[in-house]
DNA sequence: ATGAAAGCGCTAACAC
DNA sequence: GTGTTAGCGCTTTCAT
């Protein structure tokens, strides 16, 4: 990089101190109109650009926040960072991306690699893989402010915004018992993650609702394309297979479609599906599928927007609140139902 | 955050001066094996991590790259993120993330965003509004070593990397006639981007070698979902319908089968077509598409690679000599032709 | 209204 | 083998 210019060279060239040019680049009330405007003048004249790497130093930050998540090559995540740069960017924020690839072993480096950099905050969403959770309890440690999302639990004092997963999935096994379903599997994933206690408890409980008895066989740990694609052949096989399907997550649901066509099934007509997530590849699908919108846009500007309210507060705390934000999800209906 | 512990503190714990105790903990050979193992057993202790904004300052480098990009939530783009992040991440720089929307105002606030953060070098992608290229050659004029993937442009004294577009699109194409089609259309991107001129040049020249006129009636701007559908209507619902569909993008292809159908048109026995991306929706669309893959993953390492090695090199450099890294596509047949 | 000096955390040239 | 000092660019007390 070209030596940039500096305040100093500003100074010199003006016969002024550095002080003064700070003061004058700042519109500081001493500084006398006249040095003020030559100040300036020059600045622009010289293209001068403050040293945010100096200024980073000497107020011990650096207006940069952290965001470790699994994978941004899938629909849910990058629509969240969408959400979070779009609220960084408005109040001179920067973004720093740290993918985990769904490695306990790589999100313990990210965790570090967010103290290294010395990003302000950090917002998380954490591996599928990740059972100990002390990485991000020494951040917490460290007082840098930590709002997880989307994967959350809640034995970490620290904020947390989530989609209504219960509410989600409750309205999806709802509306499949509503167009006639009264077998109903649920293709979920692993119950560690909240998100995959919440839907199975929302797909419970809406089974209850309507006095259907709760079957453990209907339901399958499988919240990939392969995995769910493999078991919906297994389960499509059975004599009594089920005729509704609510997938933990949209892939998993084009995969039972994609399956069932397979084996000669008509969807929706043998067989309903809702997803969960409402990604573009819903809409592409065929029948386009039944979904449940987290908005994640949303969910990754309220992460964000959480984060900078604590980073503004950060002085003033005193005793610390974990708030937790639940961003209502909708039900789209589709032509798989 | 909480305050950090320094070589300062170490130093005083010690009754050491901070330059061993720096010295120490970077095994400088000077440094007598006892303190060294004091210094870095208390370091270990106290959890010091080296404050890297004031090795940045003393540095004048931040070890973070910029990228610049026009959208995350997009396959090819999140593909090739995630291909930027996994060189950047094994050579220890991280990545600060710019969107510019597609909008070229927003594009050129990126570009000071970066300068304003001091990265060490960027990675760009620009957006489709972008005529006026100034703000990248203010980055060049400021030596900041800059990358150009998949959105180039031969004017500015950069490197490149993209996909073989031209190569793509002539297998697509050929592709096509071989399966039959005697009438291709082609949706095309903005001629105006290196990509848009270099599909439509593969178009032609496929059509050309086998003697198939080319007609402009048969070329349309429309690149995306919503565009594509629309142009799609107009155009089957000619008496002289095009039986080939060359589209610049996946999204559009998809637009098309989705559009055919509507009309009761089938895919691919009345029309087939070949889109140019090969993302997830491709696997996904009905019939499946027939796409050409542009390896974002491998496009976004190289980008990366190149970028790095231009850090590396940045001391010594002599003439600036650009260079354009060309990413081979493949065809991949599915059952859309 | 302006300047001198100290300090943010770290390193390296220069003592001794 | 270890300490002293200066400096990266900027701000901010404390002088004057």
């Amino acid at each position: 990089m070209k030596r940039q210019i500096t305040i100093k060279d500003i100074a010199l060239k003006l016969g002024l101190s550095t002080s003064t040019v700070s003061r004058a680049l700042k519109d500081h009330p001493d500084i006398s109109p006249k040095t003020r405007a030559a100040v300036k003048e020059l600045a622009a004249l010289l293209g001068y650009r403050p040293n945010r790497i100096a200024l980073n130093l000497r107020n011990n930050s650096t207006s940069t926040i952290g965001l470790i998540i699994p994978e941004i090559e899938h629909y849910f995540f990058s629509a969240i960072i969408n959400g979070i740069e779009e609220v960084a960017y408005k109040n001179d924020y920067s973004v720093m991306v740290f993918q985990s690839n769904e490695s306990y072993k790589r999100e313990v480096i990210n965790t570090q690699a967010v103290l290294t950099n010395r990003v302000d905050g950090v917002l998380v969403s954490f591996s599928k893989e990740t059972n100990d959770f002390s990485h991000f309890q020494k951040l917490i440690d460290n007082e840098i402010p930590v709002v997880f999302f989307d994967r959350v639990i809640d034995e970490l004092q620290a904020d947390q915004v989530v989609a209504d997963d219960y509410q989600g999935a409750f309205l999806a096994v709802n509306h499949l018992i509503e167009k006639g379903c009264k077998r109903i599997a649920h293709f979920a994933a692993p119950q560690h993650l909240a998100i995959g206690k919440s839907r199975l408890s929302g797909y419970h409980d809406a089974l209850l609702k309507h006095n259907i008895p709760f079957d453990q066989s209907l339901v399958v740990l499988a919240d990939t394309f392969d995995s769910a694609r493999k078991s919906a052949h297994d389960i499509l096989r059975r004599a009594d297979y089920p005729t509704g399907f609510f997938a933990v997550n949209d892939m998993a649901a084009i995969a039972i479609i994609k399956e069932a066509k397979h084996l000669g099934l008509h969807v929706p007509e043998d067989i309903k599906v809702v997803g969960f997530e409402n990604s573009k590849s819903a809409a592409i699908s065929e029948p386009e599928l039944t979904t449940v919108d987290q908005f994640g846009f949303e969910l990754g500007r309220e992460a964000c927007q959480l984060l900078l309210k604590r980073l503004k507060n950060e002085e003033n705390e005193t005793s610390f609140k974990p708030i937790k934000k639940v961003i209502k999800t909708r039900l789209v209906v589709r032509s798989s139902t």
